[in-house]
DNA sequence: ATTAGCGTGGAAAGCGTATTCCCGCTGACT
DNA sequence: AGTCAGCGGGAATACGCTTTCCACGCTAAT
């Protein structure tokens, strides 16, 4: 269909291994005329060489499986972008797949980069395994074959990656509340699977703990806007909030603190006037709220790039790094 | 490397055609009990096919390109979770090219689209062509090949996609916003090289034009959140605000919207009381932004589904839909 | 009873490229 | 002058798969 080496190297009056080496800079550089009369016959015939081929009979697709649960979640699209960056000038391609959260779906995914011979697969936010034994069964075989595994976010016994302290930077932002003053707390978390929500739960309540203090409410929903959304619903259904000292909520993420201030709004309370919150992730869509939400500030763009640069560098495969989440106290949580 | 086909098809005792056909489903499709032993043993094995291999031999390389700015603008990250729900079952791979509003890099992403031969390349928010004349030709060669180009924004001769009305939909906002009673207008617009900013700005003047409005100040800068905050700024050292009549801000989408709102806030006014605000996209995040920031409407999701679908339907191959934004009016533009 | 027709599995030919040999040549060193 | 390393180009193989094309045994129709 498309122009292939063989026409260019015919046109060029030269064998197609010459137009191979001249073209795709193999270590055997042919001579300078010779390597000119090629390049001018691709470009006049307009060659764009097969990737699918090169891949073939090379060692790498040159290609990187991105995983995510859900592209227009700014959590995952900063990751994206960060991996993009990281990828530039590499001339290496991103393939990505967003699975809404199903199980099923990441499976799918991961076989289909395994299929395509992904040179590495970055899993972000993936649900701790567990039960999945098949999951982890096929990144193992992947593993096996020279793949290389990133998990973000959460580790992944014998693969590299990127990890967050999850569970310590909620406990930092646990006591930076206390310090405040803050004495009353709500937790919204996500699905008790999904260890990002469970950790970030569990560090909170920890120090919250070891200063004596009981949490009013924990209440578990989706790791979602909508999920926060409810469960403030219900939180403010159950007329727990309505108290001589203020309610301080801690979403287990952004997007859901911003689903849980939008039920703040509608019931006509205010933040933080008339409840304190706090989010997790720091995510770039908080900039421009009003007002200002605290939360732990996760670098995620720099999440992104890290682990892709740890995939393309010929490093120890199973290196890993623990990224530091920095808590960040703006308006939401102003106790006067 | 990995598990070969023709392991499989030894294991199974078969040759390796019927182990082909049994595990893609070709319209041949071989005896049960064979079947049985050959899928037997491709489980045991662990097999997962080479896709490269696959999309050597076969016509197509199941794989779709998306190319964007900023996979981390909402506009663009929920147009590709469109994509990416359309592909949804269908098998299809994206793979994903964030340009950084790079033409270079946009011609890069392209190149290594059809590198890896894929089925079809989708072009969100390009900068139309006119001096592009490198990327034009690259277009038409992959069309000339069998590839399909859907341009989503922005028309493109010849080649199908998804067209949005941004002269109409921004005139009909004019309209409202002067229904409303707006007579004081600024137009902060993008790149006058990128035809959406400039249709948008277009069809907003052309309606107040024909209503004998001269605007106050229009303005061009960059089509991002940086760009609506730098213009706002400079609106307001011009000092072109403090009339007695309030002052309705036009930005040619919502991030710079958002940039021109943190401008404004830095600054001590607010809006609507000071001054009146509208954007374009109506970009999810503006669902949490208050005051509600009035917009005009896209389905930016079903846009990118749109899109897919046609690329992958075989359909006429320049088919094009044409879609009308809905304004939105909501808090930001109310006049008292 | 013979043959046309059909269903089923296998051998083999590519798909487009990188790369390993191989071969002829030149230049340098003995 | 003879030999040999080194270099530059070409023929051919391999990458993993799909898909003709074939051969073969069976049923159904004449």
């Amino acid at each position: 269909m498309a122009v292939r080496l063989a026409e260019v190297a015919e046109a060029a009056g030269v064998s197609q291994a010459t137009a191979s080496r001249v073209l795709n800079g193999s270590n055997r550089r042919p001579a300078p005329e010779v390597a000119d009369k090629v390049r001018a016959a691709a470009e006049r015939l307009g060659y764009v060489p097969n990737a699918q081929a090169q891949a073939l009979v090379r060692a790498s697709a040159r290609l990187i499986g991105l995983v995510v649960h859900d592209i227009a979640d700014p959590y995952f699209s900063s990751i994206a972008r960060g991996a993009q960056r990281g990828l530039a000038g590499s001339g290496i391609q991103l393939m990505l797949a967003s699975t809404e959260r199903a199980a099923e779906a990441e499976v799918e995914a991961v076989r289909s980069f395994m299929s395509y011979r992904t040179d590495a697969i970055l899993l972000a936010g993936s649900r701790g395994f567990g039960d999945d034994v098949l999951l982890e069964r096929l990144l193992q075989a992947y593993r096996g074959n020279g793949g290389r595994v990133a998990m973000i976010g959460q580790p992944l016994a014998s693969a590299g990656g990127v990890q967050i302290d999850n569970e310590g930077s909620a406990a930092a932002l646990a006591d930076e509340l206390l310090r405040l003053g803050h004495r009353r707390f709500a937790v919204l978390s996500g699905e008790p699977e999904l260890q990002t929500a469970s950790q970030r739960a569990a560090g909170f309540l920890a120090t919250l703990k070891s200063a004596g203090v009981m949490p009013e409410v924990v209440s578990q929903g989706a790791f979602t806007r909508e999920g926060g959304y409810r469960m403030m619903v219900d939180l403010l259904a159950s007329g727990v909030s309505g108290e001589e000292r203020k309610l301080c909520v801690f979403c287990v993420n952004d997007v859901m603190a911003l689903g849980a201030l939008a039920a703040l709004r509608e019931a006509g309370l205010s933040v933080p006037e008339d409840v304190a919150l706090a989010g997790f992730d720091d995510i770039p869509t908080l900039a421009d709220q009003y007002p200002t939400i605290s939360t732990v500030r996760l670098p995620l763009e720099e999440i992104g790039r890290m682990s892709v640069e740890m995939m393309l560098g010929n490093s120890d495969a199973s290196h890993r790094v623990v990224v530091e989440g920095a808590v960040v106290l703006r308006q939401s949580t102003r106790l006067s």
